[in-house]
DNA sequence: TCAAATTTTGCATAAATATGCAAAACTTCT
DNA sequence: AGAAGTTTTGCATATTTATGCAAAATTTGA
């Protein structure tokens, strides 16, 4: 900040006005006369005035500032959610404060900084954070909204593709095809996400009478899937059809078979969850579950400006559908 | 902002001292006695308070907000970068407000916004930004970093991969190779970094009396580099090694190889720029320059500290160079 | 124990804007 | 022209914290 920075003091004694018809001027739902405002805003024009959004923040107990929570090395999905909030926020004439923890740091690091500035609201697309620090901001009147992530019976706002259903889709394709001994490649054990994706899949595998799959753990990272993907596959029944909790992970198993010489789809199904962009690249050509990514944003801003305008509007949780996304990565059934 | 937020009035009170005493507290650097502080603290948590950021930021005209600004659907490239950029901010105690402008706005759309918000300073990841509107925040005496892209002969100061080396190490590795029919694919014609990459490799070619390679353009996106490389490979005369400007060219040109039969690298070789993860997988394993993202993250943050605590610092640009990246998706000389 | 030196605290004000309320200016109507 | 009504403006104060300066409290030294 400047410290001879123009203020709108100046901008009315420029004018000749008090300061106050200059602060209305700027905010356009009072009463200033046209003529007045007209002279007040080529003043600030000549001076270089801009308002002050900390100043206006402190006097309107209000910074318009929302912060956004990002987990560490998420999978690259993160980024492409990441610029739409930050897009959708402005769309809505909010700011984007984004806290990511280091390498070497904890949420509960960073935690201060975000109670210090005075967030409006706070939206979490971390996979991995206590409930209870959540639950602080609630109290405090500052709105939660867990992205992609749910934590039932708590006081928070969620939105969140419908990863059970997500699962049993991914079931059904797999049983349809004819596929006999199946597998899950799981994503952080933590996460209501990976939690749902395996348990729909799992669910809906055993109500058609179908094995229980067998599952390895991955991080979600490229290097990790393939490990486990490996594993899988040198495993005296290595599987037919391997169920993966995000593209990136299906990703690694699909390279992974590409080296062993497997061939997939006709040897080996791999199917995938979000259709990030590289799944349709043709190097994978991912059949996945795409994440209804425009429709969640749109909500989660909804569900803001809503709790931002009422605030005592009660937290809801809303799953939105995802869409199998039929790709060359894994068998169609009748084939 | 909650209305009933506690304040630093509130715990002055309860611990019988004076607000200026409460807030001493809170900056270490005051005079406070021991057994004060000591109490001020437990008030302070007995009441759940925190000090107000932005009223901070306004008394002290000086907000710790450093804005971030990323251009609209740049490469992949940049989400790693952003996680970092705001990891190292919030390392010496910033927070990043992020700008990117929605696939309809400019970015004089978003600079108000930025301008309100009184960021101490800027960084612009953006390749298409015009540098008149940066040199406004220069005069305001906030000091602007561009990264990953440079203005000669202005008033801002960067931290930037050497391209123009990196093109010359390309140009170098594909005619020790013994290829004959080079070619270029082009990202996006206004930046900095685009053109450094095609000037360093023509210069190096025309040196080393190589004949002037074909150039093709795309988007920085996979699907229009897939059809530039498809345009080239066309041609009655193609090319046998193709430098692109990004990783994620190079991995559309790959790709549309594999779909065409074409063998990589035995019948052409082509080579990236970035080194973003991806291009380690298997599916790729993209021969590249990868750039000293780390190096020069951390440049970055010397640069903001050095030009925030002494204002009157000059700008400086900062050029890091690359590193060969030896992979599978170009031939090796000697082989 | 008292003066001097030092540490600790409080007072008052500043940072830039928003807004309720009263005063001023302007319109309208008779 | 004057009263009544409406629109526009200014005054004063609020938002929360930081800080220079003076006052108070404590420690030190003789």
């Amino acid at each position: 900040m400047n410290p001879s920075r123009v203020t709108s003091v100046d901008v009315a004694r420029l004018v000749g006005v008090s300061q106050s018809t200059v602060s209305r001027s700027f905010s356009n739902d009072t009463t200033v006369a046209p003529e007045t405002r007209r002279k007040v805003m080529k003043a600030a024009r000549d001076l270089g005035y801009t308002p002050n959004a900390i100043a206006r923040s402190l006097a309107m107990q209000q910074t318009n500032i929302v912060g956004i929570l990002v987990a560490h090395s998420s999978s690259p999905f993160q980024p492409y959610v990441m610029e739409k909030l930050i897009q959708g926020l402005q769309r809505i004439g909010r700011q984007a404060l984004v806290f990511t923890p280091g390498p070497d740091q904890e949420f509960d690091d960073i935690l201060p900084a975000v109670l210090q500035y005075q967030v409006d609201a706070l939206i979490v697309t971390a996979a991995t954070l206590s409930s209870e620090r959540l639950c602080e901001f609630e109290r405090k009147g500052t709105p939660v909204i867990l992205f992609n992530r749910y934590t039932p019976g708590e006081a928070t706002s969620a939105v969140c593709c419908d990863n059970i259903e997500g699962g049993r889709l991914v079931a059904n394709l797999l049983l349809d095809a004819g596929h006999k001994r199946l597998a899950y490649i799981a994503g952080n054990q933590n996460s209501s996400t990976n939690r749902d994706r395996m348990k729909g899949f799992a669910d809906r595998l055993w109500e058609r009478g179908a094995v229980k799959p067998m599952v390895e753990q991955a991080q979600y990272t490229y290097e990790d899937s393939y490990a486990a993907a490996k594993r899988l596959m040198d495993r005296d029944d290595p599987p037919d059809g391997i169920f993966c909790a995000g593209d990136i992970i299906a990703m690694g198993a699909v390279d992974m078979a590409r080296d062993a010489g497997i061939n997939v789809p006709q040897e080996l199904s791999i199917i995938g969850f979000d259709d990030i962009p590289m799944a349709s690249w043709s190097a994978y050509s991912l059949t996945t579950i795409r994440e209804p990514v425009d429709e969640m944003i749109g909500l989660t801003m909804r569900l803001l400006v809503e709790r931002l305008e009422k605030p005592d509007t009660e937290p809801v949780i809303k799953l939105l559908p995802g869409t199998l996304i039929r790709r060359r990565s894994a068998r169609l059934p009748g084939y």
